[in-house]
DNA sequence: CGCCGATGTCAACAAGCGTTGGCCTACAGT
DNA sequence: ACTGTAGGCCAACGCTTGTTGACATCGGCG
């Protein structure tokens, strides 16, 4: 299947070129804005090239929201510093790599998109949690919140701006959500509704 | 300035209903697919008529964003109670009107909505907190991460659609979110980073 | 050299967009 | 009944978009 390294085609420095340039564009304006004549001018090639290679505007799409979480091995980390394991993870992979944040703004408007995102989270992350311990009945639900969380931490930090989240370091931030993450990874379901009358 | 109600112009019908229309469609789409020719085809007139009365795409957009998170007055709330009731009065507030979701969906990608996203949480949401007993210096970062998880709700449920957090029913987010909230509003700063060394 | 596929450019297409101005219609004031 | 005006429709504009197909250029191979 794989192809043997024989031919190092010539246009592959290309392909890289539109696949970065698209990256960049689907980060800083979301799907529709990007245009493809946009990304071929960044890449300093002609638009009809990018359809060449990648068929289409959803095709290119395709192509650069490809996103790995990279998630540690959770089974190794003690079960009290999941929370704090987890916040901080996060905040690393996605400071050094926009890809999120151009899927992010992508899924706002885009089904393909919010599409891949739901892939996402039910393959790495749910995948991930299910794997912490958790009763399997509720590791679903656990991975929503905990989604729900650091999705949240992402809009407001990259996408919205709020400037009391950009301010944060991510440092200060992870230990102000590690223990917010950490609860919903641990905490027994139906919690005491005791005062309930 | 506020006019007698002398003259019931005939067309604040047509006006109600284009911006009816406006908030729907924007809260669908978002800003960009949200078309002027569509709006105007749900509320059945000419799009024409769209540009006469709210002058273009933005102006529309504009009036049809207005929103107010109809915050209680924290002061009257138990200290012990603020989370729970924060996070049961947003999902509220949520279910009942579309408006937040146009915005937020609208904010991912223009700039305009983006900011006035974080008008809305600096004039409503930080304004609120401030006003319950927080330490002045902390009450916008308090604020921000309270806006970071709420609004993450908002986006895996309504935007992304994250099936376990669609299957939740709002009483039991709010009661997983509740406590998030309540530590965020009321937990010291710099936080006991004992074990570490 | 002469061929040929891979690589890249150019110009154009049809469709959809926000926006504009002219024209028709109905109603209130006299 | 006549007229002015507010309310509404229609057709078109200029522009941008994704996408296409014809044409140029390069680079290895006979």
């Amino acid at each position: 299947m794989t192809e043997p390294a024989s031919r190092p085609r010539r246009s592959d420095a290309t392909r890289a070129g539109i696949l970065r340039a698209a990256r960049e564009r689907f980060a800083a304006d979301g799907y529709d804005r990007a245009t493809i004549r946009a990304i071929a001018a960044d890449a300093r090639i002609d638009p009809s090239l990018v359809m060449r290679y990648y068929g289409s505007k959803e095709g290119l799409f395709a192509a650069a929201a490809e996103f790995d979480l990279h998630l540690p091995d959770l089974t190794r980390v003690p079960a009290h510093r999941l929370g704090e394991t987890l916040a901080r993870h996060f905040l690393h992979r996605w400071e050094a790599d926009g890809t999120l944040v151009a899927l992010l703004r992508a899924a706002a408007t885009n089904p393909g998109a919010a599409d891949r995102m739901r892939g996402i989270f039910a393959d790495q992350l749910a995948t991930a949690v299910s794997r912490t311990g958790a009763d399997p009945g509720t590791a679903a639900r656990r991975a929503g919140l905990v989604a729900s969380q650091m999705l949240g931490l992402a809009l407001t930090r990259y996408v919205i701006r709020l400037p009391p989240v950009v301010e944060l370091d991510p440092d200060e931030l992870a230990e102000w959500v590690g223990p917010t993450i950490q609860r919903y990874l641990t905490q027994p379901f139906t919690p005491p509704q005791a005062s309930a009358g």
